[in-house]
DNA sequence: CATGAATGAGGCTTCATTCAT
DNA sequence: GATGAATGAAGCCTCATTCAT
């Protein structure tokens, strides 16, 4: 299973196929800038020269710095999303579909490292660098997979596979360890690794790392 | 337990220790500017009005922006170092500890949140803003604050308090929910609602949200 | 009589008419832009949008915006030379003339208001917008105009048409009062309303707003 | 009488003095860079090059380049209206006070001509380069001056100093030769010229260029 | 001919840093 | 020590001009 990208645009005219790729290619050079070196460190000189092109195509494709960056955080949020969506459908036990959205995290995490370094490498409801109002659409995406979530680990507890444990500290516990998944704070250098690593936290998660379980009273 | 800030220097000249004073009234002002604004985003202007100095003042007691950045990060590596070690002394069980040192983390991040929300803001590997040279004096730090927890675990392991799990998983989960804990991504509102969300965290840590816990054959 | 714009080239192959057409269409569109917006506020990309053609193409008939705007002052210049020429003949009276020269241009003013407001809405001789060699080149013809009209009036003058007041002085107040009258400082609304500041003009100007005329001793 | 130019502040602390003085020094250096290349074309290095100061220095009195525009052009719309009100104050003929306001205007003309080239340069209503807020503010300043004349006109009229001519008419007569005056169309050389210029416009104006005077019937 | 994507010089603006008072 | 005016390097953005298609 696949993060879910957006699809290449087909069927297009040569033109509008060449700027969509154009904008891409701004998108793709922008995020290694700027997981290089930070959103605001980064100046659009660098990207362009990153992408191979000048500084002013880059306002063919962005009306702005601010546009840029906004377009590459509301694609990777639109992603998760889906993903998240797609992966948490209920269908499986509720520890399966955790398992197959970390390891899906994990596995973009080694392929597309450097966009989810710029998402969580700051506080997402603190970028100074767009507007409030910008700061809000991603905002309600990014709160849509939280929602999911919320709604899936409800009904595992109401079907019995989860200890009576307040659901927003699962959410808490679920929601933090993927940021830390997702911004290599698990340091993993292979793939491999991180499929070990995976499974290792779901263990603890569903488990503990208690030698003995205490069973609540 | 209070996490062990820097002592003010006592026995002092008057005019060192109003130097003293000034320093640290500026390094809170920037605390406070650079929570609020983002470290980039945020101006010496800024950083001067808030702790009612020229912004020429600000030089006479550090060297640069950078530095100023600097001493305000390590400064806070020292304490939460100082503290981790403080708390996590074996004298415990490692539960008794690891409760301990996340209720300290959590009182602290309720008291002096602004701190905490830099130093997390941004993946300290990735500051741009600091020197490599200097960037590698806070992992120093970092790292002791580490070294201790993975010691102690691995005590704890030895001693049979904890599964057969690698220390490693262990180590980054605790890792990533202090991140978590201090960015204040577990939203929470009051230091009561903290307490009980540490809480759950270790129950969470130590027995799992299982239902029936799968022991490893 | 109306003023005498440049003629339609005709006779010419189909080519060149569409080209002479297109180059009409662009200057056409860069007037309404230019009066809009302002000379230099005012992009290529505007005009070219106006004059729905491709940015590109404009410089299949203009080698610059420079060259643009001078042919279109180039144009106007020469077309108010031409009329002062016809009116200013000498033919009738000096009053009779100058009324029909007012009243030519403040119908020009309300066919064809964006190229007066352009031409006096900067001080020709400070374009800074266009060469000194254009500029000259711009005064050669504007002086023609001028010296039409030194002409007739000290002609009108020998004629015992004037009182004996210094020729410049007269040149001066009808040249001011084309210009207030060329860029709608007048505010009429309406070629009726036109034709009556025109007359009311003329008026004041032979027989002065005076309740008693003060004959020079 | 001379064009009433705000006062210096006095009895203000050094710094206070010293930084007014710098202002108007930018200013000043503005006007003859506007007056010289047009302000559009005029670039702030220019201004601040011919002011003697960095460019960054401007932006210490100014908020932008828009905002030096525009404290320009309200000091002397200020300026030009304080005069107005001041010279045509009804205490004396019409005619008297409308001369000693001409005498001003070309007095004023000749010592800072730099300011009102820029003023009447481009047409008040058309500034592109500033806010359409700022550009009414400065209307009604402009407003003012007119009112004062119109009325003024009114009473003379009343008085029975003028003929029966529509108001609207001699105040647009009155309008657009104060603006030929200002912007120099009467290319005049000394001040003398000007004099004389002024006294023979207030004749023209009262009493006609023609021979004999039609009297309306 | 016509197009419009690409270029890059140059403008406006910000802000860390310096320095005379 | 303390101040804040002054500096100037560097960033973002615009737009006249070019050129491959």
């Amino acid at each position: 299973m696949e993060l879910h990208t957006q699809p290449a645009e087909v069927n297009l005219p040569r033109r509008e196929r060449e700027k969509a790729a154009h904008r891409k290619e701004i998108m793709d050079a922008a995020i290694r800038v700027f997981a290089r070196r930070g959103i605001n460190a980064a100046t659009l000189d660098e990207v362009a020269q990153e992408a191979e092109f000048s500084k002013g195509a880059i306002y063919l494709y962005f009306s702005s710095k601010e546009d840029l960056i906004f377009n590459i955080l509301y694609d990777l949020s639109q992603t998760i999303s889906d993903t998240v969506q797609k992966i948490i459908s209920g269908k499986r036990s509720y520890r399966e579909e955790l398992l197959d959205l970390y390891l899906t995290i994990a596995e973009y995490s080694f392929q597309q490292g450097d966009q989810l370094k710029i998402f969580t490498g700051e506080n997402m409801s603190d970028f100074q660098c767009i507007s409030k109002e910008s700061r809000e659409k991603l905002m309600i995406l990014h709160y849509k997979g939280i929602k999911v979530l919320e709604e899936r680990t409800t009904k595992a507890f109401k079907d019995g596979e989860l200890r009576d444990i307040p659901l927003v500290a699962i959410i808490a516990m679920v929601h933090c360890s993927l940021d830390g998944l997702a911004i290599s704070r698990w340091k993993l250098e292979s793939f491999a690794q991180a499929k070990c690593a995976v499974n290792n936290f779901i263990d603890i998660l569903f488990n503990g790392i208690g030698k003995i379980r205490e069973e609540k009273s």
